[in-house]
DNA sequence: TAGGCCATCTGGTCCT
DNA sequence: AGGACCAGATGGCCTA
């Protein structure tokens, strides 16, 4: 999955034509790591072409007094202080929107891991069905609740009949985690089983007239989801 | 082919 | 100033 969105990533060319670098021998796929190889490079040669003391943004060249004596060398062929100027800046804000790129993606990686994780320890048949980011999330959610209720039952059961609420449980009526869920809709019918196909990330889910709990494949009755159920 | 899902890029906003 | 977070846009892949 993330090879394949690294592999069929398109090649940053306008990066390359806005870093006026030469051909680095961009491959069409660059891996990650080559990437982030580039960027560093990029780093450095921002640093080298714009360090922070670096005198050509000073006015009047203040910088170059040091040095004044002898004039450079090979410069006055280049391009005009200006145009450079503006080339350092956009350099520079290239790097720093490409190191946002960079953690912005590891940020999603670092959430997409927590997902994994998440789906780690749902129930789903079969094993290996892989469940969406939404599908996760509600599922999880479900779960959450019908383990909820089923504390409260067993509570229940222990304090007899007369039922008086069992501690650490959810009260009679109080609401179920499901109770925000989906812009506030209803939690899921105290009466209805939740455990009537607990695999399922359908189970719990609210009525089967709330669509809010019955999205594209979790929507009960035929068709049946092709996974998980 | 349309629609769903996903990864990534991007600019804006908020926080430290 | 720089990083985290967020939402919109975009494009690729897959399935019905």
């Amino acid at each position: 999955m993330l090879v394949k969105a690294e592999v069929l990533a398109p090649p940053a060319e306008d990066e390359l034509l806005l870093l006026g670098l030469g051909s680095p021998a961009p491959s069409p796929s660059l891996p990650s790591s080559a990437e982030e190889e580039e960027e560093e490079e990029e780093e450095e040669e921002e640093l080298r072409a714009a360090p922070p003391a670096r005198p050509v943004e000073a006015p009047g060249g203040r910088g170059l007094r040091r040095a004044e004596g002898k004039r450079r060398p090979g410069r006055s062929r280049g391009a005009p202080r200006a145009a450079r100027t503006a080339e350092t800046a956009q350099r520079i804000k290239r790097s720093r929107r490409l190191k946002a790129n960079n953690r912005e993606r590891n940020r999603m990686h670092n959430l997409n891991a927590a997902l994994d994780a998440l789906r780690d320890v749902l129930p789903t048949f079969p094993e290996d069905a892989k469940l969406t980011k939404i599908e996760t999330l509600r599922f999880a959610h479900n779960y959450i609740w019908a383990l909820t209720e089923t504390l409260r039952l067993a509570g229940a059961a222990r304090l007899g009949p007369d039922g008086a609420a069992a501690a650490a449980v959810p009260a009679e009526g109080s609401p179920s985690p499901a109770s925000s869920w989906s812009g506030g809709a209803a939690s899921p019918a105290p009466s209805a089983s939740p455990y009537a196909c607990t695999l399922s990330p359908a189970s719990p889910a609210g009525s089967a007239s709330d669509p809010e709990h019955w999205p594209g494949r979790f929507a009960p009755g035929p068709p049946l989801p092709r996974r998980c159920l």
